[in-house]
DNA sequence: ACCTGAACACCGTTCAAGT
DNA sequence: ACCTGAACACCGTTCAAGT
């Protein structure tokens, strides 16, 4: 028989709206192609969504808890160290921007008030969390006065991962993508422990 | 009398899209708006843009020769000291970046084929030259052996500029991001004399 | 409760027609 | 050459109506 009369039908439109999206990508995103998909009517989205722009947000905030959860599989994998532990993560973050490259653009470009989406903020939250936690084991004990180099190895990583996307690095393959990546931990590790925040 | 039919329809029509794409953001940019803007019937654009991906594709370039004028005039406002101008270059990158996010996305988001577009990559490509030369004098005179560290301090200043328009650094405000910008350029100049490519 | 069809005011794009 | 109006196949959203 038919389904979505059980309560699956929000989910039934995400899942359907994660194909669509990976299939034309975010621009082409249309919330009648999605109740399509689901195999029901033009407006039954709204029973689920306020709106398209509500469904997005759904997307995005889903999208950040595969990161997160991309991520500590990352971590997972590596050996202990601490640094390998970071470099892990940051590899995951970029593979996933690569491998997503609409829900990236979902996450972070779309134009949703996250004052609303409280779910969407925590996920964010989560993810700056873990990254700045294995940072804090890369660097000297006492050497945590602020929040910019949390921010800084985040951004760098989070630029890298834009640029790899856009393919605005020349010979942006993953291979370099990555070594770039490690590169930057690298790079920024050595400087924080130079340079007086 | 009405303009336009001197062959600056083209032009009043970028202009047109300017003020709208600023004032509304690029996700709901319309090419039936742009033409009321410009005081022209919706179809009358089609006589100087292939569509709306060509029109895009125009702003992108636009703005990315408007972004490398940016740069260099913060560079001329700086002092002679290489890390100086360095540092003026990335606050230009950010500043524009904050106060043009729609433009920043027609540059970095949108899906035109680049390929055919050889004015949009020379104007890219000026951008990275740019910053590229700065980053060589301030470097040590034999330590250039890959393209490594330009594409790091670029992507590193992107990604604080990304994450500044999305506003996904806690307490995102300008001086904060200036600080944070200050700090990329010092943390990977330091680490870029330590760290081997 | 949940879903539907018809309707409204829009899109991007095309095309025959006007000057 | 450059511009126009009408038309086509779509949108997002709303609403009265069905079960």
């Amino acid at each position: 028989m038919d389904s979505y009369h059980h309560g699956n039908l929000r989910a039934a439109l995400l899942k359907a709206a994660f194909q669509l999206i990976g299939k034309i990508g975010p621009e082409a995103f249309t919330l009648r192609e999605v109740a399509r998909r689901a195999g029901v009517s033009h407006n039954a989205p709204y029973r689920h969504f306020k709106g398209k722009e509500d469904l997005l947000a759904a997307l995005a905030t889903d999208s950040f808890r595969q990161l997160n959860e991309a991520v500590i599989r990352g971590i997972a994998g590596a050996v202990e160290a601490p640094v390998e532990r970071l470099r892990a993560a940051a590899r995951a973050y970029l593979h996933f921007g690569l491998a997503n490259r609409a829900r990236f653009q979902a996450m972070f470009h779309s134009t949703f008030d996250r004052q609303e989406y409280a779910d969407y903020v925590a996920n964010y939250s989560a993810a700056l969390t873990l990254l700045d936690g294995l940072l804090v084991e890369c660097l000297p004990p006492g050497a945590l006065p602020s929040e910019i180099p949390g921010q800084l190895v985040w951004a760098s990583i989070h630029g890298i991962t834009e640029l790899g996307i856009a393919a605005r690095l020349e010979d942006g393959d993953r291979e370099r993508l990555l070594l770039l990546v490690d590169a930057a931990v690298d790079t920024l590790l050595k400087g924080l422990q130079h340079v007086r925040m």
